[in-house]
DNA sequence: CGGGTCTTTGATTCGTGTCAATGCTAGTGG
DNA sequence: CCACTAGCATTGACACGAATCAAAGACCCG
């Protein structure tokens, strides 16, 4: 069972979260982020590798990272496994599914990690009363909808070289909102699950990785990953000859 | 210049619209029907092949398709183009870029085409007053995310025929959805656009069309589609066999 | 009826997937 | 503390699916 655990006036609250300008207050006034904060009653502790919702649990929540990364997948109908997103601190989990009331992908924790809960019963009723939070889901899930597109861009459109490197400069510009090294980070996903996400398979992506690195684009040892050139994985995926058709 | 038509009282409105229970009112009450239904005071006229928005383009509405349709895509760094969705009647155009507040993708029209204008400023008082406004709003954003996901899953885990098939059966629901036949419609899309949809090149698209009509699958001249047996399709997708990995 | 666009089909190439063997690392228990 | 093991990662050889290049055919619109 995973742990829960309710929070009290003295727990961390999205108040002096550190995370608040990336997460659901972002563009909220202190006021407002303080009623959202009192919305947010508990939160879930979830070791690494666990299940922790699956295509069809009813959906009574969405939840916002607030430590560790989380991976969610699809499956269709031959069994086959689709990762849809890695997710990381400060990122919201479970926009999928309003529409059917019932999550509509796996989410896995890559890591262990802990979550802040938002009942939807509790949200709905907190955005009638604050018009700014109601553009803030808006926005939330537009923007869920432009990654899930640019996913679409990246294996619809794009080589392996070009999505692999395309994949760690947007690891990087996370990291660096997040407040990390931008050039320097450690994968908490297997090279496998790598080649799921871009649609490759877990060869590819490790021989892509050892080429970049003897290219002296990156160095990498295992998870351990440093970006020594960005424009020049930059450049891979600008330069035309690269691009899939055309 | 694009034909801008202002409504009339005697204009057919949502309440009397035919794609009502597929389009926003779905899932309101009839007399908040009619509430929506005097926020669009507008339809416009698209022409075929005409760049309706474009990526940059400021968001103040959002636009429902009441006849023809459309597709939308993006550019990445390369300039190559990737096709994100097609939208038939009742769908809604413009979801991404709330978070910005311009235009994400590009968004053109296959045949001539009729929308309905949403304004987003004349939107937002109105979700205020009806709750269940904003439900539907959630539902239909999430709706987008999830359709996203199932291209990604087509486009990273399904192979070639698979996709195709796919995109086949996908059509098929959507048209008997609106009403018409489940198992004949014509394409609105090149051999061209499709492939660019599913990852494929047009040669591609027309050799499985081709041989999926030997196979005695489906009937098609031109764009003009007949399905014979579907469970065949749905056999293709199924099949672990032709599942691209493992 | 002609010209342009879209589609079909074939021959060939090339990028990735597949299969297989080896190496590395972290975690476990003796 | 070290041997053992179980995953994970790397690298190579090869095969195959889909892209590319090319040419001909079908259709539509003026």
């Amino acid at each position: 069972m995973l742990k829960h655990l309710l929070l009290n006036k003295e727990s961390i609250h999205c108040s002096t979260c550190m995370l608040g300008h990336l997460c659901v207050p972002g563009g909220l006034t202190p006021s407002e982020t303080h009623r959202l904060t009192e919305l947010i009653k508990e939160r879930i502790r979830i070791p690494k590798g666990t299940l922790f919702f699956k295509v069809g649990d009813p959906l009574t929540a969405i939840y916002s990272i607030r430590s560790g990364s989380m991976k969610t997948q699809l499956e269709n109908e031959s069994g086959h496994v689709q990762i849809t997103g890695f997710f990381l601190a400060g990122e919201l989990l479970g926009l999928d599914g309003f529409s059917e009331g019932a999550h509509l992908s796996n989410a896995i924790a890559l890591e262990d990690t802990e979550v802040c809960v938002l009942k939807l019963s509790d949200l709905d009723a907190l955005t009638h009363e604050i018009p700014a939070l109601q553009h803030q889901f808006w926005k939330i899930l537009s923007k869920e909808i432009s990654r899930s597109h640019n996913l679409v861009l990246s294996l619809g459109a794009m080589r392996s070289e070009q999505r692999v490197a395309s994949f760690l400069l947007n690891l990087s510009t996370r990291f660096t909102n997040l407040g990390y090294s931008p050039n320097e980070f450690i994968l908490r996903m297997s090279r496998e699950e790598i080649g799921n996400y871009l649609g490759l398979t877990l060869e590819t992506v490790s021989r892509l990785l050892s080429r970049f690195a003897k290219e002296g684009l990156i160095r990498i040892h295992q998870r351990q990953v440093q970006l020594l050139s960005k424009s020049g994985l930059n450049d891979l995926i600008k330069h035309e000859q690269n691009s899939k058709k055309k």
